[in-house]
DNA sequence: TAGAGTTTGAGAATGTGCTCACAAGCATCT
DNA sequence: AGATGCTTGTGAGCACATTCTCAAACTCTA
């Protein structure tokens, strides 16, 4: 019955709402308004309201949200209810801090499997997990029913990462290599860019300092970078 | 006399296209068609030619837009002709990985303090810099005209790093850490949340598994998650 | 039970970004 | 020089996202 689209930016939103709400929780709140919720989440409570209403009418008007059902409600809608095999393709710096990272164990994305092409790196133990011969990570993949692929490679070497992925059926990928990288169209793809973040910061502290030179000229139309004010 | 505006999403692209174009000089090639550009970089051609427009006319109609110069010229809409100093607060696992990362000095982005409040690893060396105090962040901050923060800190620490970063005089914050933090109008942030992108891979995965079980239902009308193809 | 005070949910208006489509302009060939 | 082919730059239309606004629905108090 029921036509469930999403936006694309709502669900980006999502685990932000989540993780104040868990925060809440932990401090004993139990009953939620939007405009607390949007201050917790660092936005404005008419697209908090918007947005929790495309998952259903899980408030109360005159009192707000109870914490505990949103949580559950939204969690269900990112398929957090159940736990990911996540493989992290690539292990040096970045591979290291990210199967270090106690941040996706808490919401149920295990960590089950490190691979690397360097053969002195095989063996090395980190945290309570070998890191593995890449060669072997179709085989890996499907044993262990890997579901998310985790990108650390240098550059050159993430599209064949992305293609063994694929081929060994993993359906969602999160590549943190500086390249842009081909999937097939079943297979999800995010990425992260640490460098472009910081172009984007230079671009507008450059623009401030621009502007600071024609101080007395005509007012500043465009806004600069988001601030976390609403 | 021209209204200087470019658009939020093509600041965010600029530096894709960056990318792809230092790639291209050096692999030899002097002159980019705006379709080529756009497979490199893994969006559309029509979305590069409005995005590079924003800059100005740099390109020759019937041959395309000389490498180089473009090179040049988005390097400085992006403020990359200089260097940018950065300092990185918190310095576990991520804070490590980004001392080590290769990627920000090949931008101009020079880290040049690291510090941390946990005295055991104050003196530590990484790279060629020692860990500081953070309770010297205000003066190594003013010293060494640090002008970019970076969070790497647990989200407890994050709002207080960024008050101390704020104080300090530096006026972009690039924050790591899972929280959502306040900062005066006249600083810029962003974030980069690394749970956050797996629990979006992880909607469209549970999506995709649940239109799975009502594969003779009516057609899917939203799109997935973005995949890499036009 | 009635009235005052809150807060949600959603329709409407606005704003931003994306894509299409094509005229304008350049290079090359005859 | 004129014709042909290619590629840019941009106006127009469309799609998506955000914000505004307010009736509806709830709680609390008397």
């Amino acid at each position: 019955m029921r036509e469930r689209a999403i936006p694309e930016a709502t669900v980006a939103r999502l685990p932000l709402y989540l993780r104040s709400l868990v925060d809440m929780t932990e401090r004993g709140t139990h009953t939620v308004s939007s405009e607390s919720l949007a201050f917790a989440a660092g936005v404005n409570s008419a697209k908090v309201r918007k947005d929790l209403s495309y998952l259903g009418s899980y408030g109360t008007r005159g009192v707000g949200y109870d914490v505990e059902y949103l949580i559950y409600q939204i969690s269900r809608e990112l398929g957090l209810t159940q736990d990911w095999n996540c493989m992290i393709v690539g292990v040096g710096n970045l591979g290291h801090a990210l199967a270090n990272y106690k941040g996706f164990s808490a919401r149920g994305f295990r960590v089950v499997a490190l691979v690397d092409a360097d053969e002195r790196k095989i063996g090395e133990a980190v945290g309570d997990l070998a890191i593995e011969d890449f060669e072997d990570l179709e085989r890996i993949a499907k044993e262990r029913q890997v579901s998310i692929g985790i990108i650390a490679t240098p550059a050159p070497a993430a599209q064949e990462a992305a293609d063994r992925l694929a081929a060994a059926g993993v359906k969602s990928i999160l590549n943190f290599a500086p390249a842009v990288i081909q999937v097939p169209d079943d297979v999800s793809l995010r990425k992260v860019d640490l460098s472009i973040e910081l172009q984007i910061l230079s671009f507008y502290e450059q623009r401030k300092s621009a502007l600071e030179g024609l101080r007395r000229g005509k007012r500043l139309t465009g806004s600069a970078a988001k601030s976390t004010r609403p």
